[in-house]
RNA sequence: GGCCCGUUCAUCUAGGGGUUAGGAUACAAGAUUUUCAUUCUUGGUACAGGGGUUCGAUUCCCCUACGGGCUACCA
């Protein structure tokens, strides 16, 4: 019988997480949700001085806003809790010492400045990354170098100490990426990771097998520059013998910066002028995504294309369809640098495929936080004009402002270019015959407006900007029947008489 | 420096021993629209370089270059 699939996104509280680590999550996500497994969020705070409150609260709310559901977690519970690395604090100190006692593992006494002088000492040798390895480690204060008695000495005096891996000479050591195929490393060129700290927590290297085993977790798909230290993991399997149960390895190629060199950072913050995260956080000066006017949809689209592609010409997904295409056959190796452009993009296409019932709804918020007031049956109206015209929601607002409230200033150059005086009493005349519409609608109002232009003989040109300067200010705009229908026959007549006023200062 | 992973248009990418090397974004031009946006049409730009293997290589192999990651009692 096929074993269920149990993966888990695994970030650490230290920061705001950007893009690369929703995709990570997201990714995840889709291929549990496409094999029908389990997808676990454990938060691995294995290094309290790098502990960054709120951090935790945020990943859950950037997923939660994504949409990537958990089925186990920190933040739900489930079977296998705690989900937290710091609250299963207890459970990993055996797992050391059942390593200590195979044989694969050794306590090291080094302080941190002996640790300094190896390094200084073999650099000056001429050795650029002096590491403490197979070699090193017999020079150096741990019990693979010092006597039995020595060490129990130290021991028992209660001297500091890790736990270090003891790392083999000269093993292959070959396992299966599901994105880059066989990858072999030397054990020889690997080096003893900390794998127990001296302040009682696991390093990441031990925690994370540990927990990976303990929650029978049957994928690990994580980033790229987990690659390197991927051998040790696959190590550390064997050397508990849990080499049967091992997952599958997925590392995915890393998101670049926009701009430059190198991969995205939580230090690069808003300094592209575009936001690199889902959300707003304002403590710590970050910007999201969703506070731009992105939907979640869109965000989920866009960045499941960095890297990944269905092998198809569709591009714009919804999230079921994004499941249903998903496989990690089709993620690239290299990595894929983060276009503002194309992200606008998918936003503007998934706008489009929104109602307007369901776009006046995620304006309502922005609105609300503006302190405009609105009508809610007039918002839906609105949308369903201007949302050809937005990219980010509060575009459905910011191009059409005058749907809301007065014009605030009319756009004088094209009045002078526009309106000419002798055309005023016919003007006039339409605006009365406008006013008499009883049935105010936009087929109504385009059969009067163009009856009125044939019997006068006027065409387009000469009337249909002005109507659009006297209701909109300006020259841009949904057409301009359909504004006034929108606008309603009260406030659209009250403006074309306005406009006369405003029109007649420039003779 | 060492180890590992990469390298197709400006960007995201498809493709794969014989193709006019395809799509999308951005850009440009045109059409539609009374305007803007949408939509549609058209256009330019790409297989990093050098060696092999082969009748033939962008595709397979090697080398070089370039890019990236890692090189902590961080994850």
């Amino acid at each position: 019988m096929e074993q269920q699939v149990r993966l888990r996104y695994a970030p650490s509280p230290t920061g705001a997480q950007h893009l690369g680590g929703i995709r990570t999550a997201l990714y995840n996500f889709l291929f549990v949700k496409k094999l029908g497994g389990k997808l676990i969020l454990r938060i691995e705070d294995t290094d309290q001085a790098r502990y960054v409150p709120g951090a935790e609260e945020y990943v859950i709310n950037s997923c939660k806003w994504a949409g990537i559901e958990f089925d186990e977690g920190v933040h739900i519970g489930g079977p296998y809790a705690p989900y937290r690395q710091s609250e299963r604090k207890d459970l990993y100190r055996k797992f050391a010492d059942e390593l200590i006692e195979k044989g694969h593992a050794y306590y090291a006494f080094d302080t941190p400045e002996q640790l300094e002088e190896m390094r200084n000492r073999m650099m000056a040798q001429g050795n650029p990354s002096p590491a403490y390895d197979h070699i090193t480690r017999q020079y150096m204060q741990n019990s693979v170098a010092l006597s039995k008695d020595e060490v129990d000495l130290r021991l028992k005096n209660g001297e500091p100490y890790v736990i270090r891996i003891k790392m083999p000479r000269n093993e292959e050591i070959k396992f299966h990426d599901l994105i880059r195929g066989w990858v072999t490393f030397n054990s020889s060129q690997l080096d003893d990771k900390v794998l127990f700290k001296s302040d009682g927590m696991p390093t990441y290297h031990l925690a994370n097998v540990v927990d990976d085993y303990l929650m029978k977790i049957t994928h690990v798909v994580r980033g790229e520059e987990w690659l390197p230290s991927a051998p040790t993991h696959v190590m550390t399997y064997k050397m508990f013998g849990w080499e049967d149960v091992m997952p599958s390895f997925a590392h995915l190629p890393l998101i670049l910066k926009p701009e430059g060199n190198g991969k995205l950072s939580k230090r690069d913050g808003d300094k592209y002028g575009f936001p690199l995260y889902a959300l707003d956080w304002k403590e710590q000066s970050i910007s999201g995504l969703k506070e731009k006017g992105f939907l979640p949809e869109a965000f989920i689209n866009f960045i499941a294309f960095l890297g990944w592609n269905p092998g198809t010409e569709q591009e714009v997904f919804t999230k079921e369809e994004l499941i249903a295409a998903f496989s990690f056959e089709r993620i690239g190796k290299s990595g894929a640098r983060f276009d503002p452009e194309k992200a606008k993009w998918f936003n503007q296409q998934h706008i489009k495929l929104k109602t307007g019932e369901e776009l006046a709804n995620l304006l309502i918020p922005y609105l609300e936080q503006k302190n405009i007031t609105f009508d809610l049956e007039y918002l839906v109206k609105v949308c369903n004009v201007m949302k050809d015209r937005a990219v980010f929601i509060p575009d459905l607002y910011e191009a059409g402002t005058y749907f809301f409230q007065d014009i605030a200033s009319y756009d004088e150059d094209t009045i002078r270019k526009k309106w000419k005086v002798e055309k005023r009493e016919i003007f006039v005349n339409l605006i009365n015959k406008i006013e008499s519409i009883t049935n105010f609608t936009e087929p109504e109002i385009e059969a009067t407006v163009k009856l009125f232009m044939k019997e006068n003989n006027i065409g387009m040109g000469e009337i249909m900007p002005i109507l659009r300067l006297a209701l909109a200010g300006g020259l841009q705009g949904p057409p301009v029947f359909a504004t006034m229908d929108v606008l309603g026959k009260n406030i659209s007549v009250a403006r074309l008489h306005k406009s006369i006023k405003i029109f007649d200062n420039f003779q």
